[in-house]
RNA sequence: GGCCACGUGGCGGAGUGGUGACGCAGCGGAUUGCAAAUCCGCGUACUCCGGUUCAAUUCCGGACGUGGCCUCCA
């Protein structure tokens, strides 16, 4: 059985598409990853993860060292400079941005190992392509894309006839409401802007324009070209990218290589609350991957990534979502029985996945329904029926989710002696029909999160096994 | 003001122009000294109002609600 054929949501067309690589020896996908001036929040871990299972599923059908993904880390920013000098005002700027941007995009790259997510196979730095980045910017003023106004060079969208095609804006829609005031050294308010110039006190660099620092779109258009070529197949990030941000790379990259397309399809995950509400440092309710990895920030306790993981992908990835301890609470639940079902289970190095559960991906990441098969399999393997505990466990693996997070008496390497010698005690205490005793030893281990469960040996012996959580 | 999503049973959540996906929780039962695990059974849901249709939760229009974008936010 071979996985159907992959079809993407493609916002550039609003239609479900039949996804063809442009090469399928090389499937190349471009994410816009994270600015790295604070910790990372809950609605960050959502493309982090909805882009990683993606990711998976390319592989998969593609094969593992045919998909090049990359994600981008934005280190230069304005909220960085001003993260930098309210946190390092006696450093010299330079250093100070640099603690920043680094201290940060490791608690990032911790954050995403812990959701399970595969490294993508670039993740490149803006500061490290700034030289592209102007060559990109030269591209478009030599082809009358791009102005010199004020010391800042302009992208020109009058330039552009069919610029609005992503958001479906049009240059008029946007003039109705603006609630920006025009600035005047530009020839349209729509323009925006590729370099800008940078005072002492802000980090730039030397360009044909004067010394200054690039505008907030040019970056990936320029790091894309660089590791994907002018033209790709995926590029990815959450709605609120769409407008202005993503408008404006197919703006800049196209008209720069005079493309007819930037990336064939463009893929947007939606957006979260908390507890029924918009998440904002106001209302308290701001959580970051951090807080619920490390914190009981929700629900007085702290969640594994796996269990955030899963959370996540429970609802559509186009659809919103209501974070909320009850879901975490159910998310939980559901791996534990997955992990159960799944226990004892060996697996190599090549084992694929269900084929049902790639299928369902297969259509616009329907998680939702992989996991209606993976509930399937995993009733089978808890009568251990065939392959299905093995399937599981590869399957789950594919997924990105651990299959440890129970410990068992399996694992009798690690049995505590305590509850070894418990549970003698209790089969001698129901020898002699003393339940009391029984059951308070029972409750004992219990309150020590150790579940225990009675069953028959062949010989039809009562013996006893346990679990608990990790 | 303009543009764009979304609104399904206690909760999560898919899907469809015509017999109530599925999971969790709950209830009943089998099994169990009691449990756990497992198994069997149990649910008159599609925001509202119009329209199209033999038939609408599903298509069209409108209302209401929630959220997003239009400002450097996933």
């Amino acid at each position: 059985m071979t996985t159907p054929q992959l079809k993407l949501y493609n916002t550039l067309t609003r239609q479900k598409q039949d996804f063809r690589p442009i090469d399928p020896a090389n499937v190349r996908m471009y994410v816009c990853g994270p600015t790295v001036y604070d910790f990372a929040h809950i609605g960050n871990a959502r493309p982090v993860i909805v882009f990683d299972l993606l990711f998976r599923l390319l592989r998969h059908v593609y094969g593992a060292g045919h998909v090049t993904y990359v994600r981008n880390i934005t280190d230069v920013d304005d909220k960085i400079n001003a993260r930098a000098l309210r946190d390092f005002p006696d450093l010299p700027l330079n250093e100070a941005i640099r603690r920043v941007t680094e201290k940060t995009e490791t608690q990032f790259l911790s954050d995403a190992r812990a959701l399970g997510a595969l490294e993508p196979t670039i993740q490149p730095r803006a500061t490290d392509n700034i030289d592209q980045m102007q060559t990109l910017i030269a591209e478009l003023i030599a082809r009358n894309h791009a102005y010199n106004a004020s010391g800042e060079v302009l992208f020109d969208v009058k330039s552009m006839p069919d610029y609005g095609q992503l958001s479906g804006r049009n240059l008029e829609d946007n003039l109705a409401g603006a609630r920006i005031a025009v600035e005047a050294h530009k020839k349209n308010p729509a323009d925006f802007v590729l370099w800008k110039q940078s005072s002492d006190s802000e980090p730039g660099w030397d360009s044909p324009w004067g010394r200054g620092r690039p505008g907030w779109h040019i970056e990936c258009s320029a790091m894309s070209e660089r590791y994907l070529g002018q033209t790709f197949d995926i590029h990815g990030g959450g709605l609120d990218l769409i407008f202005p941000h993503h408008e404006n790379e197919i703006a800049q990259s196209r008209c720069a290589h005079g493309t007819h397309a930037m990336a064939n399809v463009w893929m947007h995950n939606g957006f979260l609350q908390v507890e029924g509400q918009k998440m904002s440092k106001s209302l308290g309710n701001f959580v970051t991957i951090n807080d619920l990895l490390e914190t009981g920030a929700m629900g007085g306790r702290a969640w594994s990534g796996d269990v955030l993981r899963l959370a996540m992908l429970m609802t559509h990835y186009r659809e919103p979502i209501d974070f909320s301890v009850r879901r975490l609470e159910e998310a939980e639940a559901k791996l534990r029985d997955w992990q159960r079902a799944a226990r004892g289970a060996e697996l190599s190095g090549g084992d694929a996945p269900d084929p049902s559960v790639a299928g369902e991906l297969a259509d616009d990441l329907n998680f939702h329904r992989a996991s209606v098969a993976l509930d399937f399999i995993a009733r089978k393997a808890g009568r251990d029926e065939g392959n299905a505990k093995h399937c599981l466990a590869a399957t789950l693996r594919f997924l990105g989710f651990g299959l440890d997070s129970l410990i068992t008496s399996d694992d009798g390497w690690q049995e505590p002696p305590h509850i070894a010698s418990a549970i003698a005690a209790r089969l001698a205490a129901l020898n002699t029909k003393d339940f009391a005793r029984a059951d308070s030893i029972r409750n004992d281990l219990a309150s020590q999160g150790i579940t225990l469960m009675d069953y028959k040996d062949e010989s039809g012996q009562r013996q006893t096994k346990w679990e608990m959580k990790r």
